[in-house]
DNA sequence: TGACTCATGTCAGTATTCTGACATAGATTA
DNA sequence: TAATCTATGTCAGAATACTGACATGAGTCA
């Protein structure tokens, strides 16, 4: 019932197997913030910032996987509420390059917390090989997949 | 610079690699449906139902990854466009079984050879034994997620 | 130098998805 | 049996993200 010829079979496809995967990620880190009243794109933007102070809001927008038009409300938002700090002016071009404030960085700590739990959790019964395996082969797809387009 | 003690590295993080490969998946998916006038999420149903004819609202709903309130808007339309059909009354309870018409599925067989040539190439690059690998890790990580929950 | 291309920040409007709510049908349980 | 719980289909409004568009600054190239 399940294969009849025709059409790609859902229970057999990597591809179908990747999107439930990352909604399954997806719901439980959402979970997990909902707490602490942040989304998870939210949470990505405090995260990047964190890593890379003075990301652009472009460069924002393309690690948390939105668009920059999107990403400019929620940076606007944070910077009306303290989180993070743009110059006014900017210092070359056009790009306005944002950190994070001591308000932004405490936030971020409780989040980190409940995000690397959940991590933690997926992580759970995978042997140091797999997870390594993991890792190479996720990147192999998305290779393919940005290559080939 | 990537790594100060605080927070989670994204570029060793499983679960952002994870997003990273289900984005890229995405938008090719998209790329190759536009031009058939098709979302992902509407190829998602057309797909499910083939392989399950009959499926209900709430059941296409969670198969695509949406609320049940977001698969009756799409379901509404695609029954007024002819590619599904419906009975007027459930047959037992509230559950309305849902099936292809012939539009439908001579709708869905470009969508699918659209969509199998992304999962080719995703696949593309990968040995056998990577391709089962992915798939066991990636159900062990459903798994996880889903039990801890 | 000047024309061209590309990327950025931002505003406005549209589209999509979600949350809340309600009535109803079947299953469960006291 | 009666009450309770769970799941479904559906409507309406809210939240979220997107597309389109514009002005501007930097790099490229003839």
């Amino acid at each position: 019932m399940s294969q009849n010829g025709v059409g790609i079979d859902l229970d057999k496809s990597l591809g179908y197997l990747l999107k439930r995967a990352s909604s399954a990620l997806r719901a439980a880190m959402e979970e997990v913030l909902r707490p602490l009243g942040m989304s998870v794109t939210h949470y990505s933007c405090l995260e990047l910032l964190a890593q890379r102070p003075g990301l652009s809001n472009s460069e924002l927008a393309r690690g948390a996987f939105v668009t920059r038009q999107t990403m400019n409300v929620l940076l606007q938002a944070l910077e009306r509420d303290g989180y993070v700090t743009r110059p006014a002016e900017a210092p070359v071009g056009k790009v306005l390059p944002t950190r994070l404030t001591p308000r932004g960085r405490r936030s971020l700590e409780k989040a980190t917390v409940a995000v690397r739990s959940v991590e933690v959790r997926m992580l759970a019964g995978m042997t140091e090989t797999e997870q390594s395996d993991a890792f190479r082969i996720l990147q192999s797809m998305i290779r393919s997949l940005r290559d080939g387009g």
